[in-house]
DNA sequence: CTGTTAGCGCATTCAT
DNA sequence: ATGAATGCGCTAACAG
């Protein structure tokens, strides 16, 4: 690998002027740029990043802790990095990979050693320590999701208590009087994960506002407990004639209970997800959705991350968006009888 | 940022024992090491890992291609970039992810900047000249998948070929005798998509042995496509008992289009296909697989990749992993007439 | 067992 | 407009 003194020898200039050619950082004659250009197209040079990195004081390196593949769960926050990758890439960032490590210290030990400029979590909790700590050791992070205390923490999220409100709004104006929501799984719930604890507080809100029963089930992110989960709650009511659901992994599972029961969908019951568009065009009839801006999210939390790291005195940006309803073939109004 | 001079001077000793104690390449006195891991805990120091990775002409970093999200090809991938981080890290390597660049060459120039030890593939088409061009240029890499010349390249595949007939072997031992095959996409099938030739072989092995009638779909990797072309095979052929494919992003059509035709899984109709185990168990019901063992592939690819980074000497390593058969409720016997 | 010194490859502040 | 010199933080050969 030749270096930027070897470049120099070659046209005849010193290291420090070809150091200045390549970053425009003062003015060069056109001859010796020229002359320059020359060395560095016959050697085949490449400026070695990890030096320039290393005298920038500056690796342009992001962090990303990245989820054990767990069924369900995973399948947004695939397309949260893809979209964080794109988002990184136009500011001259890239993206490392890390599993989230043992503990809390461990973790501040990897944010020390200088190889990122800073981290992106996803899959935070409501009440997540780990968080607490980070800020406190001042590292620069942003996080995909939120805690309860934000304080000085970037961050972008969904309103996914609106989300969740505005899919019982939808169908109630379609008439549907009993509706059932399906949660996320009890551990999540229990844990205080950010989207089943705000989803949780929508449905709280909606059935207020239109004086609802309750019909209420918590679901693993599995095929089989979708379906007994909503095969009871179908048969302890039989008036039944829609579900919301955040929980976006069991439902193949709710699909296959209704039409098990004897209904089509939307004839005669009506399915309303919070998930991903991408997800909702895979099944069959395509998912009524609340949509959840994956990509949007992917992108928000990196570009609030680079914007810290580019002015530390300003205080990260914290953005909540909003989810929109987009209407597909698995819901409509109630059948008459 | 505490520097290794200022551990040094605080610990009263010189910056190289302070590196040699921490290395353990030298022996240091038991007095000086506790001195200096003193020294070390009160600062709060942790090594620049950019610098030491300079010095060392080693960046402990891998880089990774990450595909663009289209529907249906990528659930695999994912877990193959699961399943590289832990192998990668287990080796003290990192996984920096990019976009495959534009043109060739600027692949080439993103492995010469020295940022990356080495690069894995993902999504390499049969005859793919940037893993030639890569080769030529001597730069260490990987392959998920594999090209028609692999000399000197490291990969790690998964046997197509074996695999569908195999699927083929248990539905014709079942008792099966029309089976419809239904391939990836056109687009894919053209370009010389690894699996879609490969498969498509294993398939032309089957027909022949046991001169089954050809009953063959491309399809899209989505839903609706899938229903469709599947829809009209059912149509073409009422005899039609069970069906493989490599596609397993068509499934929910493909389920859905023969309960649509009235028929039953497996009592009427049996489903095998080549598939991750994990999107098995989340389709119901239940899929039986040729499994795709993306953990393995993902980690054996990184192994290999490491393996050459570390005797660059020896020829890379190049594996073909069998599939195996795993009889989940989408089969079983043809129904009796 | 410890210290001295010279890199790793590049950026940048002084000079001229 | 160019050059010389110093530093980024660490490793390692050489010396004692």
């Amino acid at each position: 690998m030749p270096t930027m003194q070897d470049v120099a020898n070659k046209a005849g200039v010193t290291l420090s002027t070809v150091s200045h050619a390549l970053s425009g950082k003062r003015p060069i004659s056109e001859e010796t740029r020229a002359r320059i250009q020359q060395a560095i197209d016959e050697l085949g040079y490449h400026p070695n990043e990890l030096a320039r990195r290393l005298a920038n004081k500056e690796s342009k390196i992001l962090g990303l802790f990245f989820p054990k593949y767990k069924t369900g769960l995973s399948e947004m926050q695939f397309e949260f990095v893809s979209a964080a990758i794109d988002a990184a890439e136009k500011e001259g960032y890239a993206i490392l990979l890390w599993r989230s490590p043992k503990d809390v210290e461990a973790l501040v030990n990897l944010t020390q050693q200088g190889l990122v400029d800073g981290v992106i979590f996803m899959e935070v909790r409501i009440n997540d320590p780990w968080m607490i700590r980070l800020r406190e050791s001042g590292f620069p992070f942003a996080m995909i999701g939120r805690t309860e205390d934000n304080t000085d923490i970037g961050f972008v999220d969904l309103d996914h208590t609106t989300a969740i409100e505005e899919a019982f709004d939808y169908l109630v104006g379609m008439g549907h009087k009993k509706i059932a929501y399906i949660n996320y799984s009890p551990k999540l719930v229990n844990s205080g994960y950010g989207p089943a604890v705000f989803c949780s507080e929508g449905y709280q809100k909606a059935i207020r506002k239109y004086d609802l029963p309750i019909i209420y089930g918590e679901c693993e992110p599995t095929t089989k407990d979708a379906y007994h989960l909503l095969q009871k709650l179908l048969s302890d009511h039989s008036d039944l004639t829609a579900l919301v659901t955040p929980n976006e992994a069991g439902l193949p599972g709710l699909y296959q209970a209704i039409r098990d029961d004897g209904r089509d969908i939307p004839a005669d019951f009506s399915v309303v997800s919070l998930a991903s568009p991408l997800r909702a065009e895979r099944l069959l009839p395509t998912l009524t959705t609340m949509d959840f801006p994956t990509d949007e999210m992917g992108k928000v939390g990196v570009e609030i991350l680079i914007k810290f790291l580019r002015q530390k005195n300003m205080a990260p940006a914290q953005k909540i968006l909003k989810s929109k309803l987009s209407i597909r073939q698995s819901s409509g109004p109630p059948p008459v009888k």
